[in-house]
DNA sequence: ATTCCACAGGAAACAGTGGTCC
DNA sequence: GGACCACTGTTTCCTGTGGAAT
């Protein structure tokens, strides 16, 4: 048989519609599938606690945890769509608000976004210049002087929690306690948070407020993950496409990290995605290998392009000492700074970068003590040499220096 | 037992930006 | 146009640390 070319192959694999994935959209996180499995209870909870809603009085206020890729999310947007669908049809009014803190990245972004979902405009509430009470009063009249019976979702509320902190503002204690401050209307919280521990860090005040309700999301088993991918699975894939190995291999690889729905789904459409580049009929256990490997590479290559000019200049460094002390590293990093001619940064600053690119997993760290000679963090590169020097040769201002 | 190193990392202050309000 | 605000990125100042050297 004649060797076929490579482009014709593909050309023809694209006209004879012959598709692995019939519907990539299925394979997002964001999709909203209809019945979501294996959280039946769950969902009456979080039912349960809004229910008052549709009977005019203001719902519990309510905590939501879970690891990441636990439904939180999803089964609380799927309750509140319920609700709205049911609500719509009466003259109530009701408003149920979604923020996501950590995307939002300020308080004052979060109260901002809260009441322009309210029915705000620009101009009621601009995106800067006003002072966090003074939007948090506008909020509160637009609810009051509608009589609008609001819901709050804050997702990822640790980060509000830690923001708090950081600003010194009780903008969480502002909220809870809005309701006294409401002469028409009211205002009930819904907390969702990926970390289980951050209610040790709230003021207890708070915390009696807001937990009125709480619900803990437990993880996936490996099984429950294999239904849901097959679930998924029936709808983003023509039939037959998937290997029960693979199948298999991809719910475990998943399961075993904290029952993450969210990653192994990703990884099934990476999988997916690659199959059908190859033109292979199905999706095997090599491509689900290969997508969990293409995932970490492209996080690190997105991190590394992320980050600032002096950050990048401290990487480099590293990468050329190859395990070595803060002293060392900064060193380096003056003698990178002073060849680019760039000011240098102080010490001091350059520790909390390191800690900063330490948390993204690029680089690990050892604190040393060495006696006399004092303590240090000695660092080392977490990924190989070669992808920071790929991802950085491109770039105009560093590709002289790796 | 005491000294001393080479930092780690917290706290506070500051500069600059981009805005509102009166 | 000046007072004020939030926020980010930074500097300055400072205290704390564990073990080798003395």
């Amino acid at each position: 048989m004649a060797v076929q070319d490579p482009v014709e192959k593909m050309l023809d694999a694209a006209q004879n519609g012959m598709s692995l994935l019939v519907d990539r959209e299925k394979l997002h996180f964001t999709y909203m599938p209809d019945v979501i499995q294996h959280r039946d209870t769950e969902q009456e909870m979080v039912t349960q606690s809004l229910l008052p809603i549709l009977k005019r009085s203001r719902p519990s206020n309510l905590l939501v945890y879970g690891k990441p890729g636990t439904g939180k999310t999803l089964v609380v947007r799927k309750v509140l769509s319920k609700i709205r669908v049911r609500v719509a049809r009466t003259d109530f009014p009701i408003r149920l608000v979604y923020v996501n803190a950590k995307e939002e990245t300020t308080t004052y972004g979060i109260l901002v976004s809260f009441g322009h979902q309210l029915g705000l405009s620009e101009r009621d509430l601009p995106p800067t210049g006003l002072s966090i009470a003074e939007v948090f009063r506008r909020a509160l009249v637009a609810v009051g002087s509608g009589g609008i019976n609001a819901v709050l979702v804050i997702d990822e509320i640790d980060y509000l929690v830690h923001l708090a902190a950081r600003t010194k503002n009780d903008v969480l204690y502002q909220l809870t306690r809005a309701n006294e401050r409401l002469k028409a209307g009211s205002l009930a919280l819904v907390g969702i948070s990926n970390d289980l521990t951050f209610k040790e860090r709230l003021d207890a005040r708070v915390l009696s407020t807001l937990g009125e309700e709480e619900i803990v999301f437990t993880n996936y088993t490996v099984e429950q993950i294999r239904r849901i991918l097959e679930d998924r699975i029936g709808g983003a894939f023509v039939s037959g496409a998937v290997t029960p190995p693979a199948l298999n291999l991809c719910a475990a690889m998943a399961g075993s990290q904290h029952g993450d729905a969210r990653r192994a789904i990703d990884l099934m459409r990476v999988a997916g995605e690659m199959a059908e580049r190859e033109q292979s009929g199905t999706v095997t256990e090599g491509h689900i290998r290969a997508a969990a490997q293409k995932i970490e590479e492209n996080k690190e290559v997105a991190a590394l392009r992320s980050y600032p000019l002096h950050e990048k200049l401290l990487i480099v460094a590293i990468m050329r000492s190859g395990g070595s002390s803060t002293g060392e590293i900064y060193a380096a990093y003056k003698e990178l700074a002073r060849t680019l001619r760039q000011d240098a940064l102080t010490q001091r600053r350059v520790t909390q970068m390191l800690s900063e690119i330490e948390v993204s997993g690029i680089i690990t760290s050892r604190l040393v003590h060495q006696g006399m000679h004092g303590r240090t963090k000695k660092y080392k590169l977490a990924i190989p040499a070669e992808i920071i020097k790929s991802t950085f040769e491109g770039d105009l201002t560093l590709g002289d220096v790796v």
